[in-house]
DNA sequence: ATAGGTGCAAAAGTTTTGCATTGGG
DNA sequence: CCCAATGCAAAACTTTTGCACCTAT
């Protein structure tokens, strides 16, 4: 993703657009690990050295709040956010602290076919996932999915 | 679930029965609105007043370690317990913070044989669960399944 | 007897808030 | 220009920790 698209994206969701909010998206947009406010916010250092925490904080609640990005609870109780806002999954490793995108679309339809026969009245869904948690076997090497 | 049965279900965990830990677990069992800590403990206050908030924490951190009680995170980031340990998934309600229970075999069924197809490689699985987020329609009323 | 649990207070860690200042539309 | 976003520091809030004391086994 590039500024301009980043600037797209704030303009679409019309939240103002600001130099912190295009670093912030773009620097979570080059990020695979779902990064902490914390981790977005020393990552930005470099590039971004007028950065605040607490507007990395704002700024990751509102993009999330807008639908632009993803929030994400660990199973410590710690916020983190995905760039990908498509229907997902996750795979929490409780030994590496990774999370990590687990995506099918047959799974999907799956759920929500189920979800959709199930008539859950007086809700309105924003949103559904699955989460997988466990341990990695080997913390050095990938989780693989095949 | 009475007192000597909570005795067992910790004698069969090897944990040491302490008044505190049946109390606790007690507690939880007579709830279903998925506690904090912070609620057990409160609730507590009536029947067994001498018990600390941090024993609270401790033993609601042990019960869930043994697997006697399941942990669940809110989109918050506040950990809240469940005395259902089988596998099941979670609705989230935004507006009124509740945790409603979604139990369904079918759906349990088809969500392992799914994952046993996938064939997650260099994972050792230790829960999975579906979330569901919304918010409720209508606040004073409960959420329908069928 | 002794290993481990509890109580108390203090600390840690993450996230939020209040308010003055700055900057985008 | 004006409202909203940012920066800064302080506070809030949940959860953990250290240590002395107590209690099951």
């Amino acid at each position: 993703m590039t500024a301009s698209e980043a600037k797209g994206v704030l303009e679409k969701a019309e939240l103002k657009v600001t130099q912190q909010r295009i670093a912030v998206l773009l620097a979570l947009q080059n990020r695979e690990d779902h990064p902490t406010a914390e981790t977005v916010y020393s990552v930005l250092q470099e590039t971004n050295p007028g950065i605040t925490l607490a507007t990395v904080y704002k700024i990751l609640d509102t993009l999330s709040t807008s639908g632009i990005i993803n929030k994400v609870m660990t199973q410590e109780g710690i916020k983190r956010y995905d760039p990908i806002v498509e229907n997902h999954g996750h795979i929490y490793c409780s030994n590496t602290n990774e999370i990590i995108d687990f995506y099918d679309e047959e799974l999907n339809s799956l759920i929500h076919s189920f979800i959709a026969k199930k008539k859950l009245h007086n809700l309105r869904i924003k949103n559904v996932s699955l989460q997988i948690c466990g341990d990695k076997v080997d913390p050095g090497k990938k989780i693989q999915i095949n």
